[in-house]
DNA sequence: AATATTCTACGAAGAATTTCGTAAAAAGTT
DNA sequence: AACTTTTTACGAAATTCTTCGTAGAATATT
């Protein structure tokens, strides 16, 4: 297999990287301290193990190694609602979107964004 | 905590339920077989952990016990969908539905499923 | 009634994930 | 240079999830 499906807890690590961009065990455990408390060396590694995955990247010529993510957050995100669809939904993104939607307080300009996507959707059909 | 979130395992089997409504270990063994090899004593043991955890019921009055869903089809789905847009999205579901839009090829009919969908939300709004 | 089949209960092995203690290397400080 | 701090490496414990073997109870069959 190419690159696993991340964990839960490499989710959060990558949400991380994903936002910030390329960042130190230090710097990734201090943003996950301020959602939960997680002991450094749990972080590094998490941090080392999804090296191994190819889920991160590593820089180690500096004194401190640098993580980047290895994989696009789109691509991850995209994996991650078809699997949610195919094990919640019976396969279907459609129900899960609706289900989205329906029970979820949108507001007006949320809907708005929404309409103007699917405008988008269909102007750009190939 | 109430109800837990089921893992992936005990959705396969909830699907089965809410499909099906109340059901055997048996017959809920042999739908899953349709889709992969499974052992019987595993599916019976998960649904009595499952029974221990809340997510199931069950009526150990016959001979052999009935298994219903305890848990709601569309609050579990929510939970889903929620857990997945905190741990992937940066806690949006919008981004999480543009996301389930874009990267697949939606047809002209499911566009206009999800606009007839949005129409009503705006309507039914309180 | 004896035999065979089906089912539940129990426990435990196996696998995957998460957590962290300890030690050594590297860097910074006094 | 000696000391302190930071970081990496390693391994293993703890947890959760999954799988299944075995035994015994319940039911059905011959």
């Amino acid at each position: 297999m190419s690159v696993p499906k991340p964990t839960e807890g490499e989710l959060e690590i990558l949400q991380v990287i994903w936002e910030h961009g390329p960042s130190t065990v230090r710097f990734v455990n201090d943003q996950l301290s301020t959602q939960k408390k997680v002991g450094y060396t749990t972080t590094l590694k998490l941090m080392q193990i999804m090296a191994d995955k190819g889920l991160l990247r590593r820089d180690t010529t500096g004194k401190t190694h640098i993580y980047d993510s290895a994989v696009s957050q789109q691509k991850t995100q995209q994996q991650l609602i078809d699997k949610l669809a195919v094990t919640a939904f019976g396969g279907s993104a459609m129900k899960l979107v609706m289900q989205a939607l329906g029970n979820k307080k949108s507001t007006q300009k949320e809907i708005d964004e929404i309409r103007a996507f699917l405008d988008q959707l269909e102007g750009g059909e190939k």
